[in-house]
DNA sequence: CAACATTAAATGTATAGACATATATTTGTG
DNA sequence: CACAAATATATGTCTATACATTTAATGTTG
């Protein structure tokens, strides 16, 4: 569906007008389809994220500030985040032996189990909507949107 | 900037998979450069865009539910936002005539010419961002992502 | 090594968002 | 026309986000 129907505006100041517009409102589709997702096992996208980001780094551990600069909304606040994620056993917190400022953050097994729980649905999900693209359209997608934020 | 290196992952599950995270990531850089131009008027992105849907349907008034149906992030409280807004004395709102469940949202002489304000800066920014792309990339993003949510 | 600057994380606070529910009005149907 | 269903908006409530500030630890420099 052209973004010009999806959000009702026939007209747009210009061609770029009209992508940052479309961008904004895609994510939005994405992450409201990440969202229902997720409902069923009680987090936010952005504890989801930090979740990956943790299984990405496993079995090193990460500090807040590492977090922050990884997650895709970084103003969120990761130090929050990470004690509701420790709240519900998803991830572990130690102080850091070497440097008592930071914090050394890990996955635990049940956060794992998690991803991979989610993974079930969600990531066929999205990679069945994603193969309308195909791999090189999603390259290319891909290409265009690193340029624009250069 | 590749999103490999923005967010500091070298690997993702798939091509799909790093295309929705670039999507996202895009999606949060650009919302972060919007907000930093609203901040010295005192708006939020939410509102800045319920005021620019309301600008374009000028005269004609919207309702809070052709608001929700145009915003970009369709689950902000339209309701609420609008009377933030009129609080700033940026729209009127006033019972529909004919449906006294509606209410009839225009927007005022001052959200116009806050609008004017802002664009002064902010268009020119984002223009001058998007022409890293040019005019033919900028219509082939719209058309992937416009594909993507078919 | 004392004093100051910098860094890392946590917290305070106000606003915004998500989602369910309530209230008021209109529409449709027997 | 009575009454249930549908619609439009508002509100309650809890969580998340934005941004500034605080606290604690480490680095740096005279």
């Amino acid at each position: 569906m052209k973004i010009e129907e999806a959000i009702q505006q026939k007209q747009f100041r210009s061609v770029y007008q009209k992508t940052v517009v479309n961008i904004l409102y895609t994510a939005s589709w994405l992450n409201q389809i990440t969202t229902n997702y997720l409902r069923p096992f009680g987090i936010s996208g952005e504890q989801y994220n930090i979740l990956r980001i943790l299984r990405g780094m496993h079995p090193e551990t990460a500090t807040v500030k590492t977090l922050t600069e990884r997650m895709l909304d970084r103003m969120s606040n990761a130090s929050r985040l990470v004690e509701k994620l420790k709240q519900k056993g998803l991830v572990d917190r130690r102080e850091c032996p070497f440097d008592r400022r930071r914090v050394d953050i890990s996955i635990t097994q049940k956060g794992l189990d998690l991803l991979e729980e989610t993974a079930k649905f969600m990531d066929q999900d999205y990679d069945r909507r994603l193969e309308v693209l195909g791999q090189e359209e999603a390259e290319e997608l891909n290409r265009i949107l690193d340029k624009l934020r250069q």
